[in-house]
DNA sequence: TCTATATTTGTGTGCGCACACATTTAGAGA
DNA sequence: TCTCTAAATGTGTGCGCACACAAATATAGA
């Protein structure tokens, strides 16, 4: 086996003639080296490509990292939000060595109060990085200023609220999203079927990123010529119950019997599928997230598509960063917008498994 | 911070009154050890929960690990081939301090004697293991067994030979590839719609995987009711070159001038939409892989859909998976597939930025 | 020129583990 | 009971680095 020893301190210090210590000091940059020496350090470095084994650099620094995850609860092992946290906690095991501690927190996608208690309690521990999923604008802005001041880093995944100083976003661009459910949506019927969005938040008010991705879909229509007589609807539904979702798809098909195409901006799209086929209602529909429910709709037909924002990467990458940003220091870029996944029934196993 | 010190060997002799050389010995099942210190120590470690320090562990060790790839040539970083690199690579440069050492060999597609060739200068190199993409399958049986003899672990990425002795297999279910691309242009088609795969090979014959994803292709339209008017034909073209695809094009078309959707079972795509758009046919076309030539076409319309199969995954995975075998002896699964990505126009970019 | 004090540089120890080697203990033979 | 050897256990060193502390050198003040 070819073995090109990797050069290390002592090397630097042999070939500069010079101690390790003050070797050390030019590369943290701490006490004073004679400008002489530093030169001939730099240089030496330079010339034999040093590079500080970072495996005996952490052994000896000895540091943990203390990162609290701020995200919805996952009642079971299929909610959409047990994804990202698989991501998170992969990065942690894989790296547990190098001091990565990980504490996850969890609030309602209902109820602003446990946002707020479960944002006090991180507070309160000062972690040393925070992953933030900020679903609540406003309360995610209060956390986030609360961070600012304790000089806690934070990064965002799933959503973006830019006027924030997060590290960095990861995840989907939410309008692109949008428009590729539109699109796929569009291969699937004749062009003057008629189309429902259908959006399921307690106030759209308070999540604006739903906005922004039933934007995207209409974008789709207004930059694709259309039938003058295809017409878009929406219909907000402030709850995630299959009760009421079937109420309230009752009351709006009944109203209007035309529609062909539905696209669920979140990730029960298997509600809306479940109705069409107690109903028999022959109804494309286009959805949200690789959780099991809209799995086995897909399966089943009921869904045709399914878009995936690769939730286990987001929660990979989002601890990368931290640990980037942590170990080596390296600033990462603003936004880190993630693969965004078109699933249907002929692939949807290999995503699964992949993960 | 909390500081939930991690349990060291140290640890365990204290607990179970025996020095860390015994402790070394039943971890590593070296020498011998009395039974009833063995017991003792296993007991701690289980008690405290005790996981070698994988840091210290390779510190203390430095031992190389040497890996040869052996997968086709790509002269550009946009031939598709530099995917899968860059994720040997990436891989390589996260773990560079864990002492794996890279190093890549190339074949021409359309030379069995350069595969042969690298091969031998791989074997000779003797090293820890090899990645390989077994493209052309009696060269690579070869190749396979010479390795075997040598007791050299091998994994292959992107086509299987499952008679051989891989360590594992990373890459698409061929088939499900082909299905898919069906599914794809069906949904861009009219029922009765003729449809052209268009396959790219010196010899399909010693390029087995190809006739696997034509199956894939053909086994959509057979579960799924066709019109009787629908044909498919085959088109195998012993080249890729542009101009001979465009004499065998035209020729083709002149004799079935009425293909409406054509399927290419490699990566050249581009070159097919090239020719449609010469001569402004509205055929629609799928193909498979993000190359640029591809890329291009799919942003100006001249293809629908490009099925991509996580390349850069796959040669990242090919070497953690050796990584994995090595340092924590894990058995991996004897196949790992991986996602089969559908890419449109409008969600490319982002596959393109996340790799 | 000789202290007293900054400034600069060098040395030693430990991080957690693997491994060679030293030491102790148990068992066999006389 | 004593010696000799094999079995069992303990100790010391190094992997490459960070950091506290010790030592050496330079500078200033008298």
């Amino acid at each position: 086996m070819s073995k090109p020893k990797k050069t290390t301190i002592q090397d630097i210090a042999n070939y500069a003639q010079v101690s390790v210590g003050t070797i050390d000091r030019v590369i943290h940059n701490r006490g004073k080296v004679s400008p002489i020496k530093k030169k001939k350090i730099e240089e030496a470095i330079e010339h034999l490509n040093f590079n500080p084994n970072l495996l005996a650099r952490t052994l000896a620094l000895g540091k943990q990292f203390f990162i609290c995850t701020l995200i919805p609860e996952a009642k079971t092992s299929q909610n959409y939000w047990s994804l990202p946290l698989r991501g998170v906690e992969q990065f942690a095991s894989n790296y547990k060595d190098f001091g990565i501690e990980i504490e996850a927190h969890e609030y309602s996608l209902f109820e602003e109060d446990s946002f707020m208690e479960q944002a006090r309690v991180i507070a309160e521990k000062n972690p040393d990085g925070v992953v933030l999923a900020p679903l609540f604008e406003k309360e995610s802005i209060q956390f986030a200023q609360l961070l600012d001041d304790k000089k806690i880093p934070y990064v965002f995944i799933d959503a973006n609220i830019p006027s924030q100083n997060a590290l960095t976003y990861i995840g989907p661009e939410s309008g692109t999203s949008g428009f590729i459910g539109a699109r796929l949506l569009n291969t699937l019927l004749a062009p003057a079927d008629n189309i429902l969005v259908v959006n399921m938040a307690k106030g759209v008010d308070n999540s604006a990123h739903i906005g922004v991705v039933e934007n995207g879909f209409r974008n789709f229509f207004k930059e694709h010529q259309q039938s003058p007589d295809r017409k878009v609807f929406t219909l907000t539904i402030p709850s995630s119950e299959e009760s009421d979702i079937a109420r309230e798809l009752t009351k709006f098909y009944i109203k209007n019997p035309d529609i062909k195409g539905v696209f669920v901006t979140n990730s029960m799209a298997s509600a809306v599928s479940k109705f069409h086929r107690t109903h028999e209602l022959d109804i494309k529909l286009v959805g949200f997230d690789l959780v099991e429910s809209n799995v086995e709709e897909l399966k089943n037909g009921g869904i045709e598509f399914l878009i995936s924002q690769s939730p286990v990467f987001q929660g990979k990458r989002a601890i990368q960063t931290l640990f980037d940003f942590f170990v080596y220091r390296k600033e990462p870029s603003l936004v880190q917008y993630v693969p965004i996944d078109v699933i249907m029934k002929e692939n949807v196993d290999y995503y699964i498994n992949a993960q």
